[in-house]
DNA sequence: ATGGTGGCGCGGCCA
């Protein structure tokens, strides 16, 4: 069993990208992140006729999850109980037993901003709510765009980055807070290449010069930890034509 | 060089 995630910057554009990389990954579950279609926009024919079931909370302009898969997703949610909050960034369902929870954190923009504080506040509801659904699953999956560097390690430039968004200690504390709930980061459950990141910035050429961040992941409760058997960046979609910034993270699983 | 590109949607926000 294969499972992946991947921020696509616009689903509209990136249609395409998706079915492609389908086709060949034999992914059987795929979160997608920014998809920035409202939902009656959403392209859920040309997904099921590529052979998937698909869950979508979409919004205009901004923001937008969907998860993709092979079995039927049950028990959807679609908002962080408790947590007011208008931007489309989360969704959960359960698959083949397994509760996959699909999350776009917020960027945060700069540390500090409101947009920070927003981002930490939105962090606290996810832990609670993490908190709460590994109660009951033993089987469970944090998937998505975290924008959170965990460390230096994941970052092209620790120095210039440091102290900055995507790589500040509170965020990192976040999610190593995360990590204290008894998930594991399957990335790094296996040797990896140096410098392997997950998105580049489309400025400066950020991809051809490797300049990027490590800031999507797939999380696992000790058991999907267990049971994972690979984690891999696949970097051949950001070097398609009209790529999105971010390339997709696939871990595969055995049976538990 | 202290910027740059890309998406949305048509001016400016967001990443």
């Amino acid at each position: 069993m294969k499972a992946a995630t991947w921020n696509v910057n616009s689903l509209r554009v990136r249609l395409p990208h998706v079915t492609q990389w389908l086709r060949t990954a034999q992914a059987n579950i795929l979160c997608l992140q920014e998809t920035k279609l409202v939902d009656d926009d959403f392209p859920a024919s040309v997904i099921e006729d590529a052979g998937y079931h698909v869950a979508f909370s979409g919004q205009k302009t901004y923001n937008g999850v969907a998860t993709l898969s092979t079995s039927p997703p049950r028990d959807i949610v679609t908002a962080l109980p408790g947590l007011d909050d208008p931007q489309r960034r989360v969704l959960a369902a359960t698959i083949d037993g397994v509760r996959v929870i699909n999350v776009y954190i917020p960027n945060g923009q700069e540390v500090g901003s409101e947009k920070y504080q927003y981002k930490l506040m939105w962090l606290e509801s996810l832990l609670a709510y993490l908190q709460l659904e590994l109660k009951s699953h033993t089987q469970l999956m944090l998937l998505g765009d975290f924008n959170i560097a965990p460390a230096d390690e994941d970052v092209h430039d620790p120095e210039q980055w440091r102290d900055k968004v995507l790589c500040s200690e509170p965020e990192r504390a976040m999610f190593q807070q995360m990590i204290g709930l008894g998930l594991g980061d399957v990335y790094r459950k296996f040797d990896q290449e140096p410098d392997t990141f997950s998105w580049w910035d489309y400025r400066a050429a950020g991809f051809r010069r490797n300049l990027g961040l490590r800031i999507d992941h797939i999380l696992c409760s000790q058991e999907s930890y267990a049971a994972c058997v690979e984690c891999v960046i696949d970097k051949a979609p950001r070097k398609w034509e009209r790529p999105s910034d971010h390339t997709p993270v696939v871990a595969e699983f055995v049976k538990p």
